[in-house]
DNA sequence: CCGTAAATGCAATTGTGTTGCATTATGTAT
DNA sequence: ATACATAATGCAACACAATTGCATTTACGG
């Protein structure tokens, strides 16, 4: 699930959304792609010491805004951002897919492999949205239990 | 949706929980019943001027613990809590259900009658609950658009 | 009515996220 | 290469949700 990229694609990335190519986005970028689970503001700051807090939520709040990486709230209502697979616009994400959240390790993995069922709502609702979360063990946490 | 209760069966409540019937927690009760949308500490103290912030945490978090009310955070990562319907047990809640989040009004609206079809997860993850996460416009939002 | 355990109120603290403004860095035009 | 305009960053302060410790009060069984 963790996509590898080098330095340049990653400048690339930000040339194509007309971001400029500054030390904080691309160790962002970097950290990111480097891991399978979504990542949240005090995650960053816990790594990069040496870069402000309120340049990560500039940069995390960017790349939403940019549709370079998407949004879901942990068990404690906490934002983490994950990695948009291909299919992700501007303003219009396609972040419809299933988020697993471990209660032992905390991560929160997104599974964009799974698709996801129809759901109807009651006559009136009219959804712009969705997102399915389970909480459980992941596999690694559930091997160790 | 909302349930009307009267102040004796919120006492039963109370009592089949082992939990003391204090004002806070019958008020917190009759407030929850008689709506039907979530509601989250900020609410509550909104409107209960004279009772602690502290108390109302205390208040829905035994709640929560007792499987009376079930959380469920907003677009703000805010929780809010709902009553739970019969099939809720203490620390086993059935909150499959649906929860809409309005854009407009900001209400969380529990769709308990909707059934959710059935989720496979990839191997190695072992989900213990699921929940469904809708955003849009609510009934009376989208009237008024 | 009394005593004990539980619940509450208050003060302080933590954690997440935002805003305003001065400073620095980026990218472009020269 | 250099200067300039703009965007990004760092810092301080703030806003809000939620938690913790401790003293006081309340509920309820004896």
């Amino acid at each position: 699930m963790a996509q590898t990229k080098n330095t340049y694609q990653f400048e690339d990335l930000l040339d194509k959304h007309q971001l400029k190519k500054t030390a904080a986005r691309l160790r962002v970028l970097s950290m990111m792609y480097a891991k399978n689970t979504a990542t949240s503001q005090p995650d960053l700051e816990s790594v990069m010491h040496d870069i402000d807090r309120v340049t990560l939520y500039r940069v995390l709040n960017v790349f939403e805004e940019k549709g370079i990486i998407h949004k879901v709230f942990d068990l404690n209502g906490t934002a983490n951002y994950a990695v948009c697979q291909s299919g992700c616009h501007e303003h219009h994400h396609h972040d419809e897919h299933l988020h697993f959240n471990c209660t032992a390790c905390k991560g929160v993995f997104c599974l964009n492999e799974l698709s996801l069922p129809a759901i109807n709502l009651p006559a009136g609702f009219q959804p712009s949205g969705f997102t399915v979360y389970a909480s459980g063990l992941c596999p690694k946490c559930s091997k160790m239990q």
